[in-house]
RNA sequence: CGGGGUGUAGCGCAGCCUGGUAGCGCAUCUGCUUUGGGAGCAGAGGGUCGGCGGUUCGAAUCCGUCCACCCCGACCA
């Protein structure tokens, strides 16, 4: 399948030179810079065809998984009736970050922060019986939470785009079950973005037990001090088959075994009784996504119950399960960038590769840039084409700031010989081939 | 919400103290020269100086007020 028709010509890609004032941190600069977003006011931004595409790559990953986990997909709304909050106790609870608002009618709404309610509300007016459980729900939808002080770009706005998976179930044994496949889930989705995501004890709420986690990456500009067993880095999560339909408690405590608390949660007696002192992980890192068991809080509060084999009234068990779409973005920033710019990984970037012809108005040139061009968009590869006319630094200098995996450099040095030239931008490493060759290895 | 800071062209900034009708670099447009890592020369366009009010012959500049944005803290996905 041919991918769509990515010339620079013709793209709206707003690049920056300079950093803009108001950006501190690496990912907010470079997301400016390069084109991905625009601030519309505090803590909410537009998304820029290069940032959108990435959030599109990353939702397809989140998506990919929950749907192999047995979780499925729906759509919730980003306005939700005041009513069931009401029900939930969390309308008077929440405070000022619960964006609320009033119809026409004067009714009272609200932006969601969550949805919680929502599909609690759902779901005990259409599940009643025991033998349609268990349910596994997820959607990816916009969020609004009115925080005082929006910071870091995208990685702590306002507006944000969020999975969410809810989970019913009939008793305890099954809610674990259910807790265990995100878990699971979660461990995949993000090694496919190319990040180590260590699942760390979270705050377990009123129910106790140790059924919350954080999927923390570490990043040196992350929000928050972690500790960890370094063996957590060791497990490839992706080399395993995994069978949802399977006891996946083998699997989870596989980690859940091992130390591995942000600084909230740390325990320095047992961290130190626990790891081995050259185990001993201590760096910064930054939240991907929560995982959260509450068992009846919301059934209870909202009378979502099923009957059960006996007849008996039963109350459903319920978790919940976010991973950050938007924010993960930023994380990802953070976690592969260097002085030039952005280096996204492979699975995530916006497009795999750009070419670039060095000098469009070179007739050489012009026929191999377009030629290497539409083979790889024949190949089904999402290529950006540099077709503009300019110079090589501010080409290049662009291209590494925008961070795609490869660049096939075209210039008159080697377009007369059918030479190009692949960089790598991971690694930076150029390698003069033929077109053949560089298209084979792009397409690998 | 406490403390601090900043609003002047698309981006980065100077000018403000000591009022006199707005400037620099980058970007944009035109021309010529350049051409493998953010070019050079010549020219051009682009501003209600965050808003409102006040002082003054005259306000980007002084005073008041409101707003927006950023940083530190508290809080949080």
């Amino acid at each position: 399948m041919k991918s769509k028709d990515m010339r620079l010509s013709e793209y709206f890609l707003p690049t920056l030179k300079e950093n803009p004032s108001e950006a501190q941190i690496a990912s907010h600069r470079l997301m400016l810079r390069a084109g991905m977003i625009r601030q519309s006011s505090a803590g909410i931004y537009s998304w820029l065809p290069l940032g959108e595409r990435v959030l599109k790559k990353i939702s397809e990953i989140v998506r990919s998984e929950q749907n192999i986990a047995g979780a499925q997909e729906m759509l919730m709304p980003t306005i939700q009736p005041a009513d069931i909050w009401k029900e939930s106790g969390r309308y008077d609870a929440y405070g000022p970050e619960l964006l609320r608002i009033r119809d026409r009618h004067n009714r009272d709404m609200l932006y969601g922060p969550t949805n919680e309610e929502q599909i609690t509300e759902i779901i005990r007016s259409c599940v009643k019986s025991y033998r349609d459980l268990p349910k596994l729900l997820y959607h990816i939808q916009w969020k609004f939470r009115d925080e005082v002080r929006p910071r870091f770009g995208i990685m702590r706005g306002r507006e944000f785009l969020m999975k969410d998976c809810y989970s019913f179930d009939f008793n305890y044994g099954a809610a674990r079950r259910s807790y265990n496949k995100m878990f699971v889930a979660y461990l995949r989705t993000f090694a496919r973005m190319g990040l180590t995501a260590i699942p760390m004890r979270a705050e377990s709420g009123p129910i106790g037990g140790d059924m919350s986690h954080e999927f923390i990456i570490m990043a040196d500009t992350g929000e928050s001090q972690v500790f960890c067993h370094a063996d957590c880095f060791d497990y490839n999560v992706l080399e395993e088959l995994v069978d949802y339909q399977s006891d996946l408690e083998p699997l989870v405590s596989r980690w859940t075994d091992l130390y591995a608390a942000t600084d909230e949660q740390h325990d320095s007696s047992e961290f130190e009784r626990s790891v081995p002192p050259d185990k001993r992980c201590e760096a910064r890192g930054i939240e991907v996504g929560h995982i959260f068991y509450f068992g009846t809080k919301y059934s209870e509060a909202m009378g979502a119950f099923v009957s059960g084999p006996d007849g008996g009234r039963v109350t459903m068990e319920m978790g919940s399960y976010g991973i950050g779409v938007s924010r993960l973005v930023g994380a990802i920033i953070e976690a592969n960038h260097d002085d030039d710019g952005i280096i996204w990984p492979d699975s995530v970037a916006p497009f795999r590769v750009g070419v670039v012809n060095l000098k469009p108005e070179d007739h050489k040139c012009n026929v191999l840039g377009g030629e290497v061009y539409e083979k790889l968009r024949t190949n089904g590869i999402d290529t950006l084409y540099e077709d503009r006319e300019g110079r090589a630094g501010v080409k290049f200098a662009n291209m590494d700031l925008i961070g795609l995996p490869w660049q096939l450099i075209i210039g008159p040095r080697g377009a007369a010989g059918g030479r190009v030239e692949l960089k790598s931008r991971k690694t930076g490493q150029r390698d003069e081939l033929s077109m053949e060759d560089a298209i084979k290895r792009v397409i690998a």
